[in-house]
Order: C-alpha cells, then sequence, then structure tokens
DNA sequence: TCGTGGTCTTGGATCGATCAAGACATTCCG
DNA sequence: CGGAATGTCTTGATCGATCCAAGACCACGA
C-alpha cells in the first residue's frame, strides 16, 4: 500500500519540512503502525476505543508522517465541512461595516477554537440569494452566518425555508414566530447606559440625534434614550432629531437643537452623527466634555481620534462571536438544538467628550 | 437510482424551494435527462463535447432539480477545493488592519469571479505557522494569500520550502531571490506623488514624519519624500521625524519641526501621524490646508471626517486583489506559471487638508 | 461497402475517510 | 464450565464525482 517510500522519512511537524507531492494517507499510517486503517481513523475521532499502547503507537506514526485526514474525504463520508459560510458586502466607505469587518475576526477566532473555519463570499450582483444556493447546493458549508437582518429580512425566510442551517446576528425585527437562532446586541440598552450617565454626570436636557423613522435599528436605540429620560422624569419634547447617517446632517441637527432647546448633552445613533456634534460645538467655540457633552455609538476607529476622544455605545462582538458559535454548535448537534435568541448588553467607553 | 422520488419534482432554481433531504446527485440527473452519469459531467465539464440539443436537455434536468455538484465529492477526485485561505490577524483597535479589511472585500470579490472563495483563519496563538501547516496538510485549500510580508518574513520562506502554492500581497523585502509570484503598491511612489502635489503648490519647506527606522515599509515611504524633494533641488535637513505610530507622536513631532524647522506643508507615513499634526495646527490656531498643509497615507475611515478632509494616499486595493487572483490562477493553471512580481502605484485622494 | 468521425453509453476504478458489521480474545457470572 | 458481555481490532461497502478505456450507434463521404 505504501506508493511513496519517501513519505516513511521521519518528520517533525511544525518544521518546515517539504511537502510531498501526495499527502500521506490514512492507509500510509495504518501501515506504518501496523494497525487497520479502522484503527487509526478510531485514533482521531475515538480515541478512548483504543488501548492506550496502540494509541501512542499510531499517534507515533501519524507524527512521524504528518499525518492530517483529507478534508475533502471526511467532508464526503460525513456529509459536512466545518466551514460555516458568511456573506460580505462590498467595502463601503462609511464606518457602517467597521463593524463587521470587527465581528468577522471575532467570528473567525472563535470558530477556530469550535473546529469551524469562516468561508467569506460576496452578493452576486444580481440576485442576493445565488451565493447562498450555490453553496447550500454544493454542500460546500455547514451552516451560514448573516448579519444584516433588518431591511425586510430577505435572507432569513429564504434560508428558513429551505431548512438550511444558520444564525443571525441581529433579531428578527419583522418576524416575531422566526423559528431561527439569533444574536443581537440590545441598542436600547446602550443609548439607556449612555443617556443614565450624562444624568448621573447632572445633565438634564439630553438631545437625541438618529436616523430615520423607517430604521428599525435606528427606532430601537432612540427608545433607549426615551425610556431613560422619562425614567427619571424629565421631558423630551423637542429635543429629538432624525436626519441621515452623515457627518453634515450630525452637524446641521446640532446646530438646530442647540439653538431651539438648548440641551446640554447629546447621545447619538452613531459616531458619524456625533463626529457631526463635536464639528458644531468648535464652530462656536463650545468645548466637548465640558460646555456640551456628546456620546456616539459603536466606538469605531474615529471615536479614540477625536479631539477630546468620543465616548461610545461599544457592541461586545467577541461575546456575540461567542454565542453564534454556540448556536451553530447547537444547530450542527445531534440531535439538532435552537435555544431561544440571545439579547447581549453593550457598554459604554468614556471618554473626554462626555 | 432514483433514492427519492419526490427529488423529482420540477423547481425553479431561484426560488426558495425546501432543500430535500438529500440534495440530487449527478446520477439523478443523468436519470432524468435520460441520459448517462458520464454525459451529466460532460455537460458541466465539457460543454463542447456534447450535441447542442442533449445538452440543453442535461442543463433543463439541471435546472429542474437544482443540481449542483457535491463539492466534497469533486474536491476528492480533483485534488482541488477552489479555496483559498488567508489568515487575519486579531482585530487590533489601530487603523492598520483597516486597509486589510478593505483588501478582504476585493479579494473576496475578484475570487468570486474566477470561481474561488476565501478561507479565512486566525493564527494559533502558539505557532503562527500552525495554520497554515493544518490547511495544507489535510488539503483544505488550493493556495494561500499572505499579506504580511515585513519583519523577517516568515510564511513566505515557509511556505516556499514546502513548495505550496501562494501569493504575497508585499514585496520579498529581504529575499532578492524569492521565487514566488507577490503584488505590492509603491509606497514611495505614493509620497513622492503627494510630496510633489505639495511642491506644485508652491511649497518648498515639506517636512516628512514617518516610522522608525526598522520598518522597511516606512523607509520605503520616507524614500519617495526625499526622491521628491530632492528631484527639484530641495533641501531636507532637519525636515524629517521617525516616530511611533500613534496620535500623539505625530502631534509631538510636528510640534518640534514646525519650532525648529518652519515647514509649511507635512507629508506623513499615515493617517494617524497625520491627525496628529492636524491636532498641532488646531493647538495653535493654524488652519489646516490654508496656514499649512498636511498629507496622510492610506485613506483610512478617519480621512474624511477630519476638519478639514484629510488629504491622503490610497492604495489601488481592487487592484491589487485582481492582480493576487491573476497570479494564483497562474500558480494553479497546467502547467504552474509564476510571473514576475507587480508593482502597483498609488493614487491621491485631495481633501481640504492641502 | 468500408472507413471515419462525432456522440453517447457502459462498466469499471479511483480519490481517502468513515460506517456497519463481524472476528477474535478476554473477562465475568450464574 | 458454558454463555453472555465486553473490549479491541479488522474487513468490506459506501459517500458522489471524475477519469479511463472500450465499445455501440449513427451519419457521412470515399
Amino acid at each position: 500500500m505504501s506508493r511513496d517510500v519517501t513519505r516513511a522519512a521521519a518528520r517533525l511537524p511544525s518544521l518546515p519540512a517539504r511537502l510531498p507531492a501526495t499527502p500521506p494517507t490514512l492507509a500510509d499510517v495504518a501501515e506504518r503502525a501496523g494497525v487497520s486503517r479502522q484503527t487509526v481513523s478510531n485514533a482521531i475521532n475515538n480515541p478512548d476505543l483504543l488501548r492506550p499502547d496502540t494509541l501512542a503507537r499510531v499517534q507515533g506514526a501519524i507524527d512521524e508522517l504528518g499525518y492530517s485526514p483529507n478534508r475533502a474525504a471526511r467532508n464526503l463520508r460525513t456529509r459536512s465541512s466545518h466551514l460555516v459560510g458568511m456573506r460580505i458586502g462590498p467595502a463601503q466607505e462609511g464606518t457602517a461595516n467597521a463593524t463587521m469587518d470587527r465581528f468577522v475576526h471575532s467570528l473567525v477566532e472563535t470558530t477556530r477554537e469550535a473546529g469551524y473555519h469562516v468561508l467569506l463570499f460576496a452578493a452576486e450582483p444580481d440576485d442576493p440569494m445565488t451565493g447562498y444556493d450555490d453553496l447550500l447546493r454544493s454542500t460546500a458549508v455547514d451552516a451560514f452566518v448573516i448579519t444584516d437582518t433588518y431591511l425586510g429580512n430577505p435572507q432569513a425566510s429564504w434560508l428558513e425555508q429551505r431548512r438550511a442551517p444558520f444564525v443571525a446576528f441581529g433579531r428578527p425585527w419583522d418576524q416575531p414566530e422566526a423559528r431561527h437562532p439569533w444574536v443581537d446586541v440590545d441598542g436600547a440598552a446602550g443609548t439607556a447606559l449612555a443617556t443614565d450617565h450624562l444624568l448621573d454626570k447632572g445633565h438634564t436636557r439630553v438631545a437625541w440625534i438618529g436616523w430615520r423613522k423607517d430604521s428599525r435599528i435606528g427606532e430601537d436605540r432612540r427608545s433607549g434614550w426615551l425610556r431613560a429620560m422619562h425614567g427619571r422624569g424629565l421631558s423630551t419634547t423637542g429635543l429629538a432629531s432624525r436626519v441621515e447617517d452623515t457627518v453634515a446632517s450630525g452637524r446641521d441637527a446640532s446646530a438646530h437643537l442647540l439653538d431651539e432647546a438648548q440641551p446640554s448633552a447629546f447621545v447619538c445613533a452613531s459616531d458619524t452623527l456625533a463626529v457631526g456634534v463635536l464639528r458644531t460645538l468648535a464652530d462656536r467655540g463650545l468645548v466637548a466634555g465640558r460646555d456640551v457633552a456628546v456620546v456616539g455609538f459603536d466606538d469605531s476607529q474615529v471615536a479614540p481620534l477625536t479631539q477630546p476622544g468620543l465616548t461610545s455605545v461599544r457592541q461586545p462582538l467577541e461575546d456575540v462571536a461567542v454565542e453564534v458559535v454556540k448556536a451553530l454548535e447547537g444547530l450542527l448537534g445531534h440531535p439538532p438544538a435552537v435555544g431561544p435568541g440571545v439579547m447581549l448588553t453593550p457598554t459604554l467607553t468614556v471618554r473626554g467628550s462626555s
């Protein structure tokens, strides 16, 4: 069975030894260890089935040959790839997908610990679902992680109908009857945290600058500000503004609010808007953090760079990744287990602006 | 051969039809189209071997059944996965890996067009090469894309010794004899572009703020500034500074340079340093772009948000991805073809700061 | 009529790991 | 002491697509 004699040459696993033309197979290891293929397979997948001494012998042969099970063969037999698919959108220049990039890093790290890898794919220009469809039908991935669950949520319901395993980062806003596992960050809790932080510092007129009303996430974040204000019996009339997510909009909105409602602090739905507020303050010779306080959302890369540093609500993306992988393991377990949705609470990164 | 009758139910490909318990196989398509397995295989891999009408019939059956070749089986037989592995580091909060994230997006998009997918993996905490090693030995990926080729470049030489196919984003600084394909962006050309832009505007005393001398990339960028200045017969003595890549360092260095050498413009090795310069200007009541010009590097997310917007050198990451994929296709072709390294020229995104 | 392509079928073997079932020896217990 | 119950290891079949070689069938032109 030894197709290549040189393959048997002793070699330490992590040294940069030249990769043989054809890597060693299970059979090669079996021959070298003087056992059957199945025993080698068991040594890898069910070590406790072997007697300690044979296990050691097989393990030795594996190390000497630098053997690692062929993924394709294993995938074919077990009907699973240990790959998790995740679609990423085009690189938009806005700060929006910076959060997603941070999440990808966390997800890759966490899946590694669980023995999975992340397969990235891009949306086809025409049909947004073809990417999912191809990967599913060719059984290239075991499951998906989807990230943009707002806006009608076509992927979630599509995948659900296909009975494809997936976990969503983002709650099912529109479908309360959704049965898929999801993980999300409580945006309202985040803005409430920010607002309470400001109220604790003595502010009473805390303004809100958020997104258009059709944004579910935006309305959620706004509700946290509302709740915190009303929780202390404070009025919010005239203190809220809903605009586009741009620096210019944040600047205009804050200027307008300062003139009309004299707030002493701002809570914003994004760091982008908060940067707009900082600009207005600079325009008027006001010092952020001393004269007027500002809090942003997402703790983006800009936050520590503003002058003064921008206090911002930070999503616990590492924890999100951990929960997503937990849900994935449940989905792919035997039998599959679908737990309830998981809601995580963000934290507040306090800097000079508040 | 029909293991499941319902599988033959008509179904349009992109509709969210429920995925059958076991996806259709080549044999199922063959039966439905009334041809042999071999013919179906040819329809997919060698369409020109078939008569047009049978090709159409097979294609129809494929569409009706929603068939897609099983990746694992194909990978096993053809010994290739159509996956490209790329390691990503931990999510550092600095702006350094923002460029990498932008590159990942471009790479995913470009590989899609070439029929490949990107497999992300993380570095093991202990041994940085184990990730590569495992994927190689288990033949999980066809090739790698490596991105951090500075600092002794252990991955490149390790992979070369293993005869593993890979393409580097980043030139082989230390190994002129390296034989692997690479793509890089000419940092010196970028800073020269920036410097010339400033000189064209009438500046004669253009200062440089860069990184420590042990950074190859930093010295490369610095050389472009030097070349542009000397190209017009201008002196550079006292106009350069080498510091850490932080806002505070950029601020201190620019303050010092302004005091000692009275430059009217700054070219920086990074946007982070440039933000530091902007801060010094604000400290002294100077207006960036009017009193003193500033140019950064990498066109990061901060650049458009500063006040005024930061002029910055932009790496053509989309083009880099295209060239990387071209090189990959050469490497994986029959026979493998290794072209020369490719050097791309960055562009300058001009904003208010210059 | 015989060859010559073009097109498709047939029956296999193959990739490498895992599953299902069985072989064999040892131990334990009534 | 016989039979069951383990523990340990082996054998043949299997996952689904591709590759290979040989041949069947048809149509066309020489």
